[in-house]
DNA sequence: ATCAAATGTCGCCGAGCGGCGACATCGATC
DNA sequence: GATCGATGTCGCCGCTCGGCGACATTTGAT
């Protein structure tokens, strides 16, 4: 949730926060910087909880509580607001990296990826923002999800690197193909099961639901990773 | 009467060329029947074309030729249409069992479930309206998409059931929970590249992408059946 | 105190949407 | 020919959307 690093200005040195620490909600004196963290935050609660079909000026800005002249005049429009939310994706490996990975004792590219699979699948399952994402990327190609896409791609590619460590995966398999599809099927079981419940007639919602597919997905994994 | 409008246009719309809808030179005549069927080839085709985003009562109507008041008496409106939709998939089973299934040795499940796979990626690819249903399953959670959902998922159960034949999956494996597993892996890289051209770093546009898709689902599924 | 810039607000525009009532036209039947 | 139901058409309603011009208020430097 922190995200500073927008690409407009570093607005006034001095912030009067108020300091209190539940501020009142109502009184948002003006504050460029607290509105525009408001409308990105706004942006991002509203793509989360809503999807993208309602996603746009009006919602956000009624979401954010300010008038939609704002997010034009702060991040450029709609566009400037979707590259500020990719941007704030990066912060997305960092949050999901545990720092003990280097302790385990990961003998074998098939322990590793059994491990990241499970990791993604709960990552995934535990955020809504990335799944309507991903839920968008599979129903549009306009500019803006492109953008979005690419930012989160990245940082999925992050985490994987950063995660494989010096592991390298067995001879004679094409691992780029196989981790996508593994991807793939991690991304569509949690985006079915999100949407209805279920996939392909796998039942998807008590957590015993759930145990039987990382069941079958560390199968998956083992079987072809060994 | 059947799928002669079922696959229309490339696999891959770039951008939603605003080409001219071309009415058909054929004038209708007061012919409810025939009404009947333009609207629901319209339906389908646009659903196909464009996807479920900008899929409406005016844009289907614009599309068939007619004024949309006939949508409401024919079909009750933009649901019963979508029933309509959901109906015509059943004959997507009849379009995809080849007739020689029986004649083939298939020996293991392993066997059988590798061709299914292929099988089941080759035709999601050649079907754009079942690919624009299969992005707004996992991106909505309306009436609408889900009744259409549940008439493909008939269809997919009906046509792995039929394909099956008497094989069964080796014991000490939840088929069914590894089979949804394929199954969305299959159906989530077919959207990706669909729409973005790639699945998680993996390029899938030349036939070669293809190749290397194919050729790590083989291996999964051997891994996983034998 | 003054004033210009930064910040926030209001309301309009043209367009498209779903929905529907009212009307026009045709064709079969009497 | 007159009638009446089936079929097709027209235009309106209320709403939301994205976009933006014009205005109001506050702040900070002079």
């Amino acid at each position: 949730m922190k995200s500073e690093s927008l690409m407009l200005n570093d607005p006034m040195p001095l912030t009067p926060i108020a300091s209190a620490p539940q501020a009142e909600p109502e009184k948002r004196v003006r504050d460029r910087g607290a509105t525009e963290k408001a409308i990105l935050n706004a942006a991002k609660a509203l793509l989360a909880e809503e999807g993208f079909q309602n996603f746009g000026i009006n919602a956000v800005a009624r979401k954010a509580g300010c008038d939609k002249q704002l997010i034009y005049r702060y991040y450029g429009g709609l566009n400037g607001l979707v590259d500020a939310i990719g941007a704030d994706l990066g912060t997305w490996v960092k949050d999901r990296i545990p720092e003990d990975t280097g302790g385990m004792f990961l003998l074998t590219y098939g322990d590793l990826m059994e491990r990241l699979s499970l990791l993604f699948l709960q990552a995934l399952r535990d955020d809504p923002l990335m799944r309507r994402i991903v839920a968008w990327e599979v129903s549009e190609n306009t500019e803006q999800v492109r953008r979005l896409s690419e930012a989160r791609s990245k940082a999925l590619a992050t985490w994987l690197e950063r995660m494989r460590g010096s592991l390298t995966p067995p001879k004679g398999v094409d691992a780029v193909a196989v981790n996508a599809i593994l991807i793939a099927a991690i991304q569509h079981i949690v985006l079915s099961a999100s949407a209805g419940g279920q996939c392909a007639g796998l039942a998807l919602k008590a957590s015993k639901d759930w145990e039987k597919a990382e069941q079958a997905l560390k199968r998956i994994v083992r079987g072809v990773y060994g």
